[in-house]
DNA sequence: TTAATGTTGTTATTTTATTAACAATTCATA
DNA sequence: TATGAATTGTTAATAAAATAACAACATTAA
């Protein structure tokens, strides 16, 4: 799938590959480091060195962006994080709702890292009494009724479902009937949502079924 | 990159998509719940409504792991997991560190779901005199000096690196030096290893950049 | 001032992944 | 028993991504 980027002169718009985008962040955080370090400038090819990768992706992938490398010099740090930040939106903030206050719940909302990500967590869910009514590093916890009342109140567009796997349709149901138009999926379960919904969904299996399978090669 | 899966019939193997590993996970979570919904088979079509893809994909994609379907009944659900369990490596067990015990790090301990996937964290490790010597839902926390004998008693092959950012290289060297075979980064910290070490990056951010990209687009 | 070198950034090629087309199979039904 | 329909599974075509090749350029050093 291809995810609409930058501009071209002629005004057409520029298509992001989504492999690109989803290393971008990696690379953000690379720089960031740098700027720590002092670095100021750095070449396509000590980027790819550090991600054992061929340069001239990293260049391909960074042109997306707009950034200009300066030949012979290379890339300005502090512009590559600018650029990047600007370019993912993570100097804008999006907030959301959060269902299922368990384990990973609670800690995706303690997690401050999000919030320099563009994403802020407003409200959580759940329903068991024992969390209801409580607060999680500031996020108020409220029973599942009152989301739709607080879904009129408060404009976030992404909800994240946390909840235990057999739970993930029915509230990713509910979500799409109070108007959430994103929806980031932890669990394994699978969810239908209609099409004009956009669904992500984050499966630590499938990273681990990549590592059990070339460990299990040596 | 292709991963070694079944043997063709001349005893050559197979090369897996890594896209393909990355997608089984998904498809058996689905079959499972065919499963309990008392469902016995299952069609290639029905598959593909439901991950909102093309269905000869879902073929291939089974296909890889030699199981067999029959035409005009489909596949069979208990032997789409079966073989699919088997063919990740789910069915037996790998042994796992894990640094730092913070908010992800306790969760993913406390989750016990890892478990069914082939995964066990035998152990956890910490700087935080708070922790230290306490135990997360039976799993030990010991100090980081401990590491090196632990190490040599237990035969873990996989480390999971879930301390602050700015940490992650410092304890991957120590987790090379000391054996581990396979390094799961769940920071966004790009970290080296030699390459004859196994390293999965697990990044929410790429994910979030995904999400943030096509909502920042309707 | 000029030449050599390192680096970007574009275009071309190759590889990989997805989608399409279609043949083979087998079950259900007339 | 024959025919039609649904479904797998393979092969072919297309699309996408990664890699390679190379031209353009700016800096440094002679």
């Amino acid at each position: 799938m291809k995810i609409r980027g930058n501009k071209k002169s002629n005004g057409d718009a520029v298509l992001v590959p989504e492999p690109t985008l989803r290393r971008l962040p990696g690379y953000l955080s690379f720089f960031k480091s740098l700027k720590i370090n002092g670095v100021e400038f750095v070449s396509s090819s000590l980027i790819a060195s550090t991600f054992n990768m061929d340069a001239t992706l990293i260049t391909k992938d960074l042109s997306y962006t707009g950034i200009k490398g300066r030949t012979k010099i290379g890339y300005n740090v502090d512009k590559l994080i600018d650029t990047i930040i600007v370019f993912l939106d993570f100097n804008t903030t999006e907030q959301a709702f959060l269902f299922g206050v368990g384990n990973l719940g609670k800690a995706l909302i303690n997690y401050g890292g999000l919030m320099h990500y563009g994403l802020k967590i407003v409200a959580g869910f759940d329903v068991d009494p024992g969390i209801v009514n409580t607060a999680v590093k500031g996020v108020k916890i409220y029973p599942i009724d009152e989301f739709r009342d607080l879904s009129r109140k408060i404009p976030a567009r992404i909800g994240i479902i946390t909840t235990p796997d057999n739970k993930a349709q029915e509230v990713a149901d509910l979500m799409v009937a109070w108007g959430i138009k994103a929806i980031w999926n932890f669990t394994p379960q699978s969810i239908k949502v209609p099409e004009n919904i956009i669904l992500e969904n984050t499966s630590i299996y499938s990273d681990l079924a990549v590592i059990l399978n070339k460990l299990n090669k040596l």
